[in-house]
DNA sequence: AAATACTGAACAATAAATTGACAAATTACC
DNA sequence: GGTAATTTGTCAATTTATTGTTCAGTATTT
């Protein structure tokens, strides 16, 4: 089904709304209209702007040029298939050295964040939350605003300034930004290759997981989610009926290591795709030895995980 | 159970129960379609507007939209079917192609889920439901859909007929899509009575109690929700902290009854808040007497519990 | 009799447009 | 290397449009 048609024509959108898809603000896109005539948008009867789902991509792509170091008075006026053209050749040269957005709003936020879980205000922290996902780019909502703002509450918890109910509360809260941010990735046309992701029994669901699947949803794995305390033969299972290209394995608890090392190795070798196990969380070092001798991959944080991902979908490919 | 039958068609609510079924006040549904024309509602003999539970979904879809930055003069006349299409894409950041069955009655709706879950297609589990969100009325969704599917799921399992693996995967696609709708339905600018709900130590985390908790948000509530295993003094701690005007407890674990009942005790006598308990879930049953004794509320079902809690916001407004 | 609902008008709050100014950062130039 | 010019995001002041809220007076329901 065309959803493309008519629609993506017709001028419909408020500036807030374009502001909050693309987190520029409504006062710079009004600033780029008029000094750079960027997006001139249509005008109802009473002189509001209207954008385009059009508008709203060019605008996406001006930010993405800017990130990747470019002027904005220099591109405003590129037409759509120069600028993507532009864009494409600056994200690849430029890798990862794009700029960060300035650390004053990546502050405010966390403050803002750490306030309303504090006060328990379920709206407040809901609201920050997606704004941090509006205004961040996806690696910076989660490397630089949602891991922090984690590690900072289970700190704040063990010294004793967190009570129970308040680290309880807030990671509800983020584990609902999380899935919803993940259910949002999952909708894409293209189907990407499959990814289990789960942990074995005696470990249980955990935030980090959360952030480790939307990253590997980001590079454009499929990824199938199914939580902690699975016993390694379901793993199996469900990794061989959805033809699974690669397995994600979340450790975070120290128990039953050999059990599990021992558990690790069978699915290795039961499981159809053998070479893509990938074992992540706070004790997958445990599994060092191991993974050199099976044949998987640890990864530490966020950033590596991301890599290795990247690596594999492109052997796959 | 028909979807669109013959009472839905029917003109039968008052303008004060649509009120509070939307989260639009009266006065503004006056002015709506006093100035736009959005919903013109039928009247009886003798002047009193009636509404029908159409008017309901397109009233229901026009607070989305608006909470999605449309401005209501702009929206107000448009058809249901456009106002839907409207909706869907300003709820999902990226224009994504949502394919609307125009003849899902409940029946195929489940039936696709089920499949979805058998196949563990994560993908076509999460379009299913959000399908039977936008096509049902939140009440349908949750009593005729998702309810049923859950004790599906269960029964399944517990015949053997589902492995361990694909129920973790279906409740984890099911708590995302409750924990999505949820967080939609939080974003109304004008504060509820504020509304705790969690359960006590030993009692797990349970899909039921997210159900709960859309209902109550759709009667007006504003929830905040902690989850399983929290201990009785720290639910008194959040219940006073951001003074709750009542508390929902969910028990659907038969561990421990003689130790809970005494803390449902002291919860009723330490709270400031002392009238309003509710307690819910497959084991509240155990505490009829209890209940009696310290006035607290059993609710056994959804239903029930839509009821209860209509009946708690009239009191306290 | 009290609560709720209706109408129409007035009011208040919010959001947007326009214009101009400012400051931080970058670039150009000597 | 230092200074001037340019670029660009942000903000304030003012005006207009939009929209939720309130009030007064009347009618209906319980």
């Amino acid at each position: 089904m065309e959803l493309k048609g008519d629609l993506s024509k017709k001028p419909r959108h408020l500036i807030q709304v374009v502001g909050r898809r693309t987190g520029i603000s409504s006062d710079v896109i009004r600033a780029w209209e008029r000094r750079y005539g960027a997006v001139i948008s249509q005008r109802t009867d009473t002189n509001r702007r209207l954008y385009t789902d059009d508008d709203i991509e060019k605008l996406t792509l001006l930010k993405r040029a800017i990130n990747a170091g470019r002027r904005i008075g220099d591109i405003a006026n590129l037409s759509y298939d120069d600028l993507f053209e532009l864009v494409m050749g600056d994200e690849s040269n430029t890798a990862r050295s794009y700029k960060r957005p300035s650390t004053g709003t990546v502050m405010e936020l966390f403050d803002e964040a750490s306030n309303a879980i504090y006060e328990m205000d379920s709206n407040r922290l809901d609201i920050t939350l997606s704004n941090a996902v509006a205004i961040l780019s996806t690696s910076d909502f989660l490397l630089e605003f949602l891991k922090p703002l984690h590690t900072h509450i289970n700190d704040e918890c063990s010294r004793g300034t967190l009570r129970f109910v308040q680290e309880r509360f807030a990671k509800i809260c983020l584990r609902s930004c999380l899935s919803n941010l993940s259910v949002q990735f999952r909708t894409s046309k293209d189907e990407g290759p499959k990814l289990i992701v789960g942990s074995m029994t005696s470990e249980q669901e955990n935030l980090d997981t959360l952030m480790h699947i939307i990253v590997a949803q980001n590079i454009g794995w499929d990824v199938t989610y199914v939580g902690g305390n699975i016993p390694h033969d379901e793993l199996i299972h469900i990794a061989n009926k959805i033809s699974a290209r690669a397995m994600v394995l979340a450790f975070n608890n120290s128990r039953d290591i050999s059990r599990k090392a021992h558990e690790i190795k069978v699915i290795k070798n039961e499981s159809e795709q053998r070479d893509n196990v990938v074992l992540i969380g706070s004790e997958a070092h445990n599994f060092r030895q191991l993974a050199d001798d099976v044949k998987a991959i640890i990864s530490n944080d966020l950033s590596s995980f991301r890599l290795t991902m990247e690596r594999l979908y492109g052997l796959i490919r």
